[in-house]
DNA sequence: TCTGGGGTCCTAGGACCC
DNA sequence: TCTGGGGTCCTAGGACCC
């Protein structure tokens, strides 16, 4: 029997879980993202298939998804833990399937190992126990490693199956462009392109050396075999330990005053300790996020702490970097990010495969 | 026209040490 | 005037994903 890598991913899941729950919204377009009011500084987490149609998606500033929308779309607040909930009963339902090892991967989508002749088979039961559990609706990539698995997901949406192997890869993706593989983002599209490298084809074509030059050693490599659709094939089924954790803000009204910073500080910086603490995990650096206004991120610096920082030390911390904001502009956003201390028989860094995380 | 909040990993370059 | 080479630690910033 063969091995094969299934990668399962939740149709429309926010938006599905909201529906679900109230049948009334059937059919409706729906759109979810900040607290649910349109006329706020937030985006759009999930659309409803039905509000795509008019041109919102995810990652769209909620004020531009209510100008598209039609008028009888419905905006909701997120409700995480709604759909923590139903991420556990879609998990929990995939991995009581028989020879599945699972590898969760985000809220709405994992990865599925096992040995068969009959992938397709895996991935329908697959479907049904997840919609007999939940009455949530899935698409699964079948492939021979991760990153075709991933792909061909897209292929079967929605409600469907796809299975992309080193067999097709070409025939389906040799044409495509480099944005559509996983882990090329516009940037990267970019600068591929600077190369006269523009399809997933010319990618694999392309010498390794002139992309190391291009990417560094570890990227360079990793693209030019994802051309290729080379990736890892292990799924693994060890618990995922966060590394980091981190609180972010984007005010209503842009903060003007040392003094509000300040505040936003202490509490953003207290809540990521927290959330640290709450895992018995010590702080061991804080980073910091700032928004200026009117659009200019930068991740602002970062202060090493002694391994076993106290909440008052990690705080501290925090206020000392905000010291050195640049208080003659507008701040919109802010975040403190908390990294803990690795736990005991964490992998080692250089063993881990450059897209760990993402894959 | 207005752009969230939660993460991970990689690279470049400076400081420092031997 | 010409100033090694390698390693580690750290900061800063970039890119991507869900």
């Amino acid at each position: 029997m063969a091995e094969w890598v299934l990668h399962v991913d939740m149709d429309q899941f926010i938006a599905a879980v909201e529906v679900l729950r109230r049948p009334e919204l059937i059919g409706r377009p729906v759109i979810v993202g900040g607290r649910g009011d349109p006329t706020e500084r937030a985006v759009v987490s999930t659309a409803s298939y039905e509000a795509r149609a008019f041109g919102i998606g995810s990652g769209m500033p909620l004020k531009i998804a209510a100008r598209k929308a039609p008028e009888d779309a419905v905006f909701l607040p997120v409700d995480h833990a709604a759909y923590e909930q139903a991420s556990a009963e879609v998990m929990a339902a995939l991995r009581a399937l028989p020879g599945v090892v699972l590898e969760v991967i985000g809220w709405d989508e994992c990865f599925l190992g096992t040995a068969t002749d009959d992938p397709e088979g895996v991935a329908e039961r697959a479907r049904a126990a997840v919609l007999a559990a939940t009455g949530l609706h899935c698409s699964v990539g079948i492939g021979d490693n991760k990153v075709r698995a991933k792909i061909a997901t897209e292929f079967g949406k929605p409600r469907g199956v796809f299975r992309l192997t080193a067999e097709n890869w070409f025939a389906v993706m040799g044409e495509k462009p480099t944005r559509d593989l996983w882990g090329v983002g516009p940037k990267v599209q970019k600068r591929l392109a600077t190369h006269g490298i523009h399809t997933v084809r010319e990618l694999a074509d392309a010498e390794e050396s002139a992309l190391v030059a291009e990417f560094g050693p570890k990227m360079g490599v990793w693209y030019h075999g994802l051309g290729s659709g080379r990736g890892p094939a292990v799924v693994d089924a060890t618990p995922w330990v966060a590394r980091s954790h981190s609180r972010e803000t984007t005010y209503q009204q842009n903060l003007t005053t040392a003094g509000q910073v300040d505040d936003a500080l202490r509490e953003l910086a207290g809540a990521a300790f927290d959330d640290c603490a709450a895992e018995g995990r010590p702080v061991m650096r804080v980073h910091l996020k700032v928004r200026y206004a009117p659009f200019e991120t930068k991740t602002f610096g970062r202060k090493l702490l002694a391994p076993t920082a106290e909440r008052g030390e990690v705080i501290d911390a925090a206020l000392a970097l905000g010291a050195t904001l640049d208080r003659s502009r507008e701040v919109r956003l802010l975040g403190v990010r908390a990294e803990m201390v690795p736990p005991e028989g964490a992998p080692d860094p250089v063993e881990r495969t450059p897209m760990r995380g993402r894959i």
